[in-house]
DNA sequence: AGAACCGCCTGCTTGC
DNA sequence: TGCAAGCAGGCGGTTC
């Protein structure tokens, strides 16, 4: 699924791509996408991830917004084809992008006024100190917490399991029991683990494909997702699976207190 | 107000 | 082998 290193790669390779360029046409072949604002002939003046969202700024002050989810995946296409889920496109004079997503909970729209606060960036104008401020009263899980979008940007399930477990933190603890020293390196680990995932072009599991098809590598990295039984390399202990909120969360209950 | 839960979706895995 | 149930989970909306 793509977190905040999905997209980022996705956004860096799109604005070689299609920076400066026209829109010539869009097209889209599932009704849960219809409705999308005309965007013909609009030039393309600046792409931007805004979390988990791709933004791609248009000349004429609006900007397309496209969230893939949890399947959805971004081709950049010499030549035209309409691959098996195929939901929308757009062409340009050299290509298209075409978004596929077999589950279809990608969403695209056209907003006249993009998120311009990057408060919640954690590489932007993230500041612990506040953050911890507002929320270490919370009687939240930490998993949950750093997993919510409105409290801070990009970070879904994979990464959330790999950050607490290089923190030492166990996922149900609530952020109220939090130390200041535990806040710390929670916000450590989930800039290095979220750096290194970029550098590696995100975590291809299961569906997550770059611009070009290519998978990323980053899931040589994960030292706990996914990874239910196996001894946890840095105690020793056995990694468990449970279930927070309906999602899965993998943790080793010897090192994460 | 804040926390927990539900529904959207469909391919894949599991179990009988 | 085949079919049904269960699972995966981001996020907006609803409920508690």
């Amino acid at each position: 699924m793509p977190e905040l290193p999905e997209v980022e790669t996705l956004c860096r390779q799109l604005k070689k791509k299609i920076y400066g360029k026209k829109i010539l046409n869009t097209e889209t072949f599932d009704e849960k996408l219809a409705g999308i604002s005309n965007i013909r002939g609009r030039n393309v003046v600046e792409v931007e991830r805004r979390g988990k969202t791709i933004a791609i700024d248009l000349d004429d002050g609006n900007t397309l917004q496209i969230h893939l989810r949890m399947t959805g995946r971004l081709l950049w296409q010499k030549i035209p084809e309409k691959p098996k889920y195929s939901r929308w496109k757009m062409d340009f004079a050299d290509g298209s992008i075409l978004l596929v997503d077999p589950r279809r909970f990608a969403t695209v729209r056209v907003l006249r006024k993009k998120e311009n606060n990057t408060e919640r960036e954690i590489f932007g104008d993230f500041e612990p100190t506040r953050f911890i401020k507002l929320h270490s009263a919370r009687k939240t899980k930490i998993k949950t917490l750093i997993m919510n979008q409105s409290v801070i940007y990009g970070i879904g399930n994979i990464y959330a399991c790999e950050i607490l477990h290089r923190a030492g933190i166990h996922p149900e603890r609530t952020a109220a029991t939090l130390t200041k020293d535990d806040w710390g390196r929670i916000f450590r680990q989930a800039k290095g683990v979220l750096k290194k995932a970029i550098e590696k072009r995100g975590t291809s599991i299961s569906d997550w494909r770059d611009l070009y098809g290519r998978k990323g590598e980053n899931q040589h990295e994960l030292k706990i997702y996914g990874k239910k039984g196996d001894a946890c390399s840095i105690c020793g202990g056995t990694i468990c699976r449970i279930k927070q909120g309906g999602r899965g969360t993998f943790y080793c209950p010897d090192c994460q207190k």
